[in-house]
DNA sequence: TTTGAATTACCTGATATCAGGTAAAAGTGG
DNA sequence: CCACTTTTACCTGATATCAGGTAATTCAAA
């Protein structure tokens, strides 16, 4: 007899999570043991109970999906993760595998794909529906580029970016000398390879990166 | 005895118009009809079928989905809209009720909130879930902000200018003066209160209007 | 404890942006 | 056809950004 895989959605969206487990329901290996709305929430159930495979959204408030899965697998790798998201941003589900995911769907896969995905995922495959393996595959990557995070200290710098303030303006907010700013700056947008902040703050918020 | 809504859903989420299908279901004023997911199919299954409800989601490929309210409500203005999406920008949200929207709903709304929205809007009110009111209320609407769109050759700009792209770049690709370009990005920055391309590539994104 | 990353800070010069003003075509809709 | 918006274009000057370099201090992790 198969094992049954106690599951847990993770989802802020009610409905989304209803959805999932109506597809789930017709699954003879998997339980669904929890619902959740949040990322903290997880965390701590994982921590009072057996879990063996764990559905989440990428886009949660609070705490960013990729981190989530980074600090669950650290404390336990036998989990299987599967992240989920609406849009698919290349880099984003690198970034999701490079810190242990077991696979990355979109949400406008088909039930059939969401199915499959699982299947395989249960069986120890990294699996990604259909239209994110396009995605994924089109720079022939052997370049796993992996994006690095903001520092503290940047992370408040480009926020006030995007809204609109200049480099003076975040000196004196800051209370850091001017010039300093123009450092972090120049860090920022060399780290992330763009030209300007306009470029800058698109990628930024394309993955998910501006607060 | 009470009409029966026929209802449309609309989200390039299976899984999304899943739940709502379930969520729908034990509704007795409401028959979902059809599941589509996109703006497109929509329009013609309005011109084919009588619909008197619909559900829709704000983020959809290819048409954005304030422009489909729009559309439909000048064809016919008797059909309930209810858009959902899972952020809510206050302006998006103003947006789509000015074009004709009958509510607003976050996905991150219970089950109760949407039944309830559901049901009020059928009876004609203007419905908005527990969130978003809070969002929408806050700087006590008089001022029913307008959000200019963006003309052609305004969203030619903006879109290169979030590629990272500089004026004499910009005026090269679209075989323009430097100085046409200049007073485009004049404009455009006027036209949304923006103070440099920074705050002006992250508005235009929170908002939906870039591509 | 020492290595490396993060944060702070300064200097210079080229280039780009932003804000002010003006205005003529070209296209659009009533 | 007229009004209105859009698109095109020019001028000027103040200010800001970007790119190059260097370097001391702080702080966390190995």
């Amino acid at each position: 007899m198969d094992k049954v895989y106690k599951t847990v959605i993770v989802d802020d969206h009610p409905i989304v999570i209803s959805g999932i487990s109506g597809l789930l329901s017709d699954f003879e290996t998997v339980e669904i043991v929890e619902k959740l709305q949040s990322g903290v929430k997880l965390v701590d159930y994982i921590e009072e109970n057996q879990v063996d495979l764990i559905l989440m959204d990428i886009f949660l408030p609070v705490i960013n999906g990729v981190d989530l899965c980074k600090t669950i697998k650290q404390k336990y790798p036998q989990i299987i993760i599967i992240g989920m998201s609406s849009q698919s941003e290349r880099s984003l589900v690198m970034q999701f595998i490079q810190n242990g995911g077991n696979g990355y769907v979109l949400k406008s896969a088909s039930f059939a794909e969401f199915k499959n995905c699982i299947d395989k995922a249960i069986e120890g495959e990294i699996v990604f529906s259909d239209e994110v393996k396009t995605i994924i595959s089109q720079p022939l990557s052997d370049d796993f580029e992996h994006i690095p995070s903001l520092s503290r200290r940047e992370k408040d710098i480009t926020l006030l970016l995007s809204k609109g303030k200049s480099t003076q303006e975040i000196a004196d907010e800051l209370f850091l000398s001017f010039l300093t700013v123009q450092t972090h700056r120049r860090n920022i947008l060399q780290k992330y390879k763009t030209k300007n902040v306009a470029e800058l703050i698109a990628f930024l918020i394309k993955n998910n990166l501006l607060n």
